[in-house]
DNA sequence: GATGAATGAGGTTTCATTCAT
DNA sequence: AATGAATGAAACCTCATTCAT
């Protein structure tokens, strides 16, 4: 006769609690499958059982597969953005920026091992919603935006000289992200024993090439 | 005129050209299958219908799927191999060996639409066998190793700034291949209109930061 | 008396019970097909629909043909093996032992029509589980042994003629046991119309012609 | 200008020599691959293979897997039964007759390895067809008939009980083939570790038991 | 007679998804 | 929320058989 209501409450709360208990155990499976397999290579039964969950409420929660993976891979990138928005961007010389910059595609690369197989997956295949998700990283992060803004600065001061600007953001781009993206190639190719240091070693090298490049002189 | 003998070969040879025909529509329509959604997401009906080929054919000549994408993109290698080896390395200078690269590059991928996305899923899920096969079209395009020794006498002669010769190279084959890998993507990114003419001035443009960057002052 | 728990028990029960429905009726329908066409002649359709089961549920339950071949033949041997240890094996006299084994052999083919084909088929292409899983039905059985023994006694006691004990063993064994084994076959070579009857005589003389045979004159 | 027609007639000559080299190449296969797997299990495609043969070529000479299959087991059974009529009823005495008839078993089994599995499967899924040619090779063979008029004549003479004539002969009939259809499965289940030797010594055993078991005392 | 390629029907197995409880 | 069982469509692959040469 007495606490009916409170239990309910109990419960609710406790449901609640294991249910997100649950959403989370599933995710971190799928972001794991998604990666190994693709989405088309990925199973709901080895999700299910590596999450230790049952295969059903996979589509209690998710509805879909294509849902799950939508969900799965949208939260990676929110994920990977609040990260982005937490990289300081420091102060207000070129070479600061562009250290920001190849911070934060360490940092995205850096967290897991399911960024680069993700990453590269979509773009072999790029579902706009996705594609959308990827570019709002690297506008929100604003960084982009700043080196573009003092590079043009510098040119207009003549103190370096005269690019597209397009072209000279891709190029420290890809001096920056292509080794994260294709790090196991690469050290095959390239016969690298210690890719942890060559990548430490990387941002000061490619900062010091792509201002030196610039330069007027 | 009709000796038996010279019927058997003629058999034997129209034979062999059918199946060739047969094999080669087969793996048209494969890469494009593979290309479009992978290996796990490729259907064997599909590449069959448009192969306008029996299934069972597949299977006669290639014994599975697994094999046909082997066999799909490992040919795809050679033969992207073959066209690297037919880029001259022209001259003496760094800049013309850069240059030849870029070149490489952009046959890779301006060949047709499947090396994009066929690369990348590798990357993604890299298997030995076929990274060995990428790696081979670069060492025996033996330009990468021109790149290095030339950049190596630079630097002893005094005209180039001592740098690591790996993360140098890696920093203009970046600058070079990123693009094309990700075309669609930084397209959106960068709202860029004319894919066609960016990626014509490009060459020009990485080579200058390039050069420039490592040349002593 | 709408506790959770009981009904969470009264549910696992219910689904258990469908389940073992489920199993069994495909376990039934699979005996039969089997028996009939042998495992490479069985088809897992033609199981599905007898059972009227969904195709799927088969590997569902067991996992592949071969598997449910297995668990269908070696449940089917735990059978008979069961109904072999029910078989009182009576007193003391060897008489009444070898009667016991002429109906442990009358009893393994009569309950049904499969026993016959399916031993059969086994022993054109022995699988050593399933030779085993026949060894052990005798082996339990301990008939065999008794026989052995009391044979073994009356040789030493001067009542049997001195003879191998495993010949005379086989012999009493096949005596009994070939005529279930190939009933269709000798129906028609002997002509034989009742074969119920004939069945019925047998025992009696085969035990007449066995004791005789090894009787001390 | 001359032997045209004559070089036909060879060329006729040597293509049926050669055809029935095939033939034979594919009858040799064919049975060792029944034998191990039966007419469901077996496959075209490995017979041609062992028999270094086209696929088309079983078809062109057997027409169907079926047909080649009843060519092949009857053409086992004439061969058997050849052999079997080569087996010299010997004398009058009912102990010589039993004793061919033991040989005749041991002929049929010991001659290849197919002779088990083939007969066994036959014996599962019995086709009419088969069954009456397994039949003839006894029929013909007159052994059976010999036996039962010598034991019918010992039973008038009052040297044997009088029995039934089927089952007698049934008896004996069972103890000297059983062993030979079941060989692997008795071995193991008796631990016969020289199964050549008991094989050998088997017969003395179940003549001198059946004549003993049947003589009047 | 002989061959390699081709075919079509069908076989086993898989898998996303749903249902009953 | 959770579970085990169930479903139907389709995927991969096989195989007896035939064709063209």
């Amino acid at each position: 006769m007495n606490s009916e209501p409170e239990s309910d409450i109990k419960r609710e709360v406790a449901a609640k609690a294991e249910a997100r208990g649950t959403r989370q155990k599933i995710v971190a499976a799928a972001i794991h499958e998604f990666a190994h397999h693709g989405i088309d290579g990925a199973r709901i039964d080895r999700i299910a059982k590596s999450a230790k969950v049952n295969k059903a409420m996979i589509y209690y929660h998710f509805d879909s597969k294509d849902n799950l993976y939508l969900e799965v891979v949208t939260s990676f990138y929110k994920n990977i953005r609040q990260r982005a928005e937490e990289i300081v961007l420091p102060s207000e010389t070129l070479e600061e920026a562009l250290g920001a910059l190849a911070t934060l595609h360490e940092t995205m690369f850096a967290s897991d091992d399911y960024a680069r197989p993700i990453m590269l997956r979509e773009m072999a295949d790029p579902r706009p919603e996705v594609l959308e998700a990827i570019s709002a990283v690297f506008r929100s992060a604003s960084i982009p935006q700043k080196i573009a803004t003092l590079l043009g600065d510098g040119m207009d001061r003549g103190e370096y000289r005269h690019t597209d600007i397009h072209q000279a953001l891709l190029a420290f781009a890809s001096m920056s992200i292509y080794y994260h993206m294709v790090t196991p190639f690469i050290n095959r190719l390239l016969g690298i024993d210690d890719p942890r240091q060559f990548a430490a070693e990387r941002p000061k090298v490619i900062i010091d090439i792509f201002l030196n490049g610039l330069k007027v002189r």
